[in-house]
DNA sequence: ATCAATAATAAGTAGCTACATAATAAGTCA
DNA sequence: TGACTTATTATGTAGCTACTTATTATTGAT
């Protein structure tokens, strides 16, 4: 027989090893761990591989990584999740539903003052109004009431938004390099529930998101959810 | 005067180049990047620097990643949030305010079969059930109600749960290893709006999750916000 | 023509060195 | 004592080589 097979291990072991470390007490809350460097000599690995794991679990949020401070144990460790908002569309017909959709509104107006102060343009600045709702097997799905800064998105005045939801064309056609999201729940107004197929003042989740491109607004959206919706997602560190 | 400056360009550097490239529309949704042996030579650098810009690039959703397959923009592209859930305690208090905390009930009891499903406990299996109100500068802030497993969780039982809330205990007693996460909205009942300083039928956040070590739950919260309540979170992409 | 074995390809990973950066600790001088 | 400077330290990053793995493309046998 030959020597032991040499079992080396990658990244993602070393992540565990600590994580167990972390689970079972090993390292408490607001502990200090090892030098990456004495991580990799007591694993038997090279420090960089110590350094990606580590990386890792900083970004998971179980750990916190100071240069010179070293490597420390949240002591208020945060759940961190990743939420995906995909193109409503796509989101529709992953669930293996038809998707539908019905344009109720377009104006160019200048929007309310806390557009603008959202969307940082100009009170008084013009902008694109457009509601719409989405439909999934031709039931409401989500109506959202958005605002686009023709400026920053020049060709949407020209859109036929009859056909093509203001959604698909600027995620096609502007990609955004960032955006803010927030989560609240709103109860139903009359004519909101009539599109949805809600209760008048039945609770509703909204999903309002401003999308930026650099430091100007594409567009502000404020999607309310039928009922029944849910936003689901999982633990960022696997 | 010396020789002009390397300037030597990092992985963040390299990052932006390429998603001005799909920003500027060089490449489009859906079409093929170059390989990152051919980046790292266009752009004069390594190709493990290449290949940190492209692992964070897909990271954040902007474009697929296959072996043998290359690199791909993306063309649904998604937008991609991290959502940071702290200690509700942290939360408040790192909003400036002063938390509070109440226990309303406690039991050890047999429950709902739903909540015995998503568990993953035999049904007829007795849990702990909690309900406890969290308070921000005294006024309502968060509704918890909370079903434990004792055989997960030992020493939950002994716990003062009037001085220490569940919350913070486990937190600090039982890292998890991963949590489902449910957003949704819902209608106050009597009951609630009234702990919650809200209007009955109000609509209401709803934060539900279910924490994990390895395969066995460790606890489920169905946490209600008080009105007004909102997450907030931004791109993931820098 | 169909299917299986095989080769080629591009991303992924591990290990190493060297250096950069940030934060702390130690020292120095009024 | 206090403010400023300097050294130290641990993480962060870049670059290189070598190898692994997943996937596609090609070849070959039936």
């Amino acid at each position: 027989m030959s020597a032991p097979a040499p079992l080396r291990q990658g990244w993602k072991d070393i992540r565990d090893t600590v994580q167990g470390w972390i689970l079972s007490r090993r390292f408490g809350p607001g502990d200090k761990l090892p030098r990456d460097a004495d991580i990799a000599a007591e694993l038997g690995c090279a420090r960089s591989t110590v350094q990606r794991a580590m990386q890792d679990l900083a970004d998971s949020g179980l750990i916190e990584r100071r240069r010179k401070g070293g490597t420390h144990v949240r002591p208020d460790p945060v759940a961190r999740a990743v939420l995906d908002i995909p193109v409503t569309r796509v989101e529709v017909e992953s669930a293996g539903m038809r998707h539908g959709y019905r344009l109720i509104a377009r104006a160019l107006t200048a929007p309310p003052p806390a557009i603008a102060t959202a969307m940082r343009v100009p009170p008084g600045q013009e902008l694109l109004w457009v509601k719409a709702l989405h439909l999934a097997d031709g039931r409401p799905y989500i109506l959202e009431d958005r605002w686009i800064c023709p400026q920053t998105a020049p060709g949407i005045l020209s859109v036929d938004l009859n056909r093509l939801s203001a959604n698909e064309w600027l995620v096609h056609t502007l990609p955004f390099t960032r955006f803010d999201l927030r989560l609240r729940a709103q109860s139903a107004r009359a004519d909101e529930a009539a599109l949805l197929g809600a209760a008048p003042g039945e609770a509703l989740l909204v999903i309002e998101r401003v999308t930026w491109q650099q430091d100007r607004a594409i567009t502000l959206v404020t999607a309310l959810a039928a009922p029944g919706y849910q936003l689901v997602t999982g633990s960022a560190a696997p």
